[in-house]
DNA sequence: CCACCGCTACCGAGCGACCGGTAGTGCCTG
DNA sequence: CAGGCACTACCGGTCGCTCGGTAGCGGTGG
């Protein structure tokens, strides 16, 4: 048995790799243009110069390239907390991610369209979001606990907030997405800050 | 000339009105399970006991169906204003709306799968959701007004303050959709409240 | 009274486009 | 020459929408 387990899919190369990669990003960009069920293969494929069953080579389905995109995204995440170390983010690190967004459209836009969609019945990216938003909660307590200690200025508990501060990333980027000129992301989300704590210039 | 042209579509009497209404029921639910894209006519047809051809006699397009959609939340919204006689919302009315949509989680649902997909290129529903937007931060940032005049106790305006509202409340009903028993929608919106104005119980 | 008319309501059949996915084949390179 | 890579060809299915038609109902005039 020269060639046992393999369990699922294709062996890549380093060319594969690549190639991976560049389909990937097709489709975050077809995605954002169109939204997940509206994203054909066909034109993700055809953004890299391939046929749609060309591209089916790499990912053998659709909903394998879409668990792709998601796990670049958290690929992305953890590059966000650059300081890595185990450490929580810090309250600055979070506004420098809000500022970055304001210059992804494309990405944020893939990414809202997903959301939106991940609500409706068994979408596949709904586990995704469920279990993102879970952790995400969860980091973000952690960043305001560090910043503030078990009770912020308000009196709020870091668990009460930190809901309240993905809330604002998420309905601000909706908000911005609609109407760019209108809406100063960053801006925005310093005010909320400013909120939860006057003296902070954060 | 008894019978002038009737410039467009078709004149529906009575009956014909109270099943236009059941057929715009019944594709807010097909939406909420499956997207705007992803409803098809077939299923929203079947839902009130029509072949997908008799619900075009009613509709001529899918996209005047989705129209009606919006309209009819227009007019909800319109309806949420119960004080109406032009004066703003106050604050406590605010949390009273948030309270009833924790009850409605298929309209919720179907709402925030179409903002989701309205973000992508050329969606029927973008201008609704732009305009939208323009018109709930007005109305909110009159409310903040009403409530706190031109500063509210951060020092901050309401004009700085509304766009965080409405982010507030769409970004809470994407976490809640996804884990309705890990997030409460109404208690983070007053805790919300509490940033804004710690003394006020709101 | 009833034949006729116009209108609303609805359906069967089908069109053209597009969808995701399968099967088989061959090139090209390591 | 083996295998990664990409193709042609094709399948079954679904989509929105059109076309053409048929009921039934309410009014109207002979």
């Amino acid at each position: 048995m020269p060639n046992p387990p393999r369990p699922h899919g294709v062996r890549h190369g380093a060319r594969g790799q690549a190639r991976r990669e560049e389909i990937v990003r097709a489709a975050m960009e077809v995605i954002a243009e169109r939204g997940y069920r509206g994203a054909s293969l066909a034109a993700v494929a055809e953004k890299v110069g391939l046929t749609q069953q060309g591209l089916l080579h790499y990912f053998p389905s659709k909903e394998d390239l879409l668990i792709a995109v998601l796990t670049m995204r958290d690929e992305w995440d953890r590059g966000d907390r650059v300081s890595s170390d185990g450490n929580p983010m810090t309250v600055a690190q979070t506004v420098g991610v809000v500022e970055a967004n304001a210059h992804r459209s494309a990405i944020i836009r893939t990414f809202s369209a997903l959301l939106g969609e991940s609500v409706t019945e068994d979408h596949p990216a709904e586990p995704y979001f469920r279990e993102r938003y879970r952790r995400v909660r969860g980091e973000m307590a952690a960043t305001l606990r560090a910043q503030w200690g078990d009770r912020l200025p308000s009196g709020l508990t870091p668990e009460e907030v930190a809901p309240l501060v993905v809330a604002i990333m998420d309905g601000l980027q909706f908000q911005w997405l609609h109407d760019p000129e209108g809406v100063d992301m960053p801006a925005s989300f310093r005010a909320f800050l400013r909120l939860i704590d006057p003296e902070a210039l954060a």
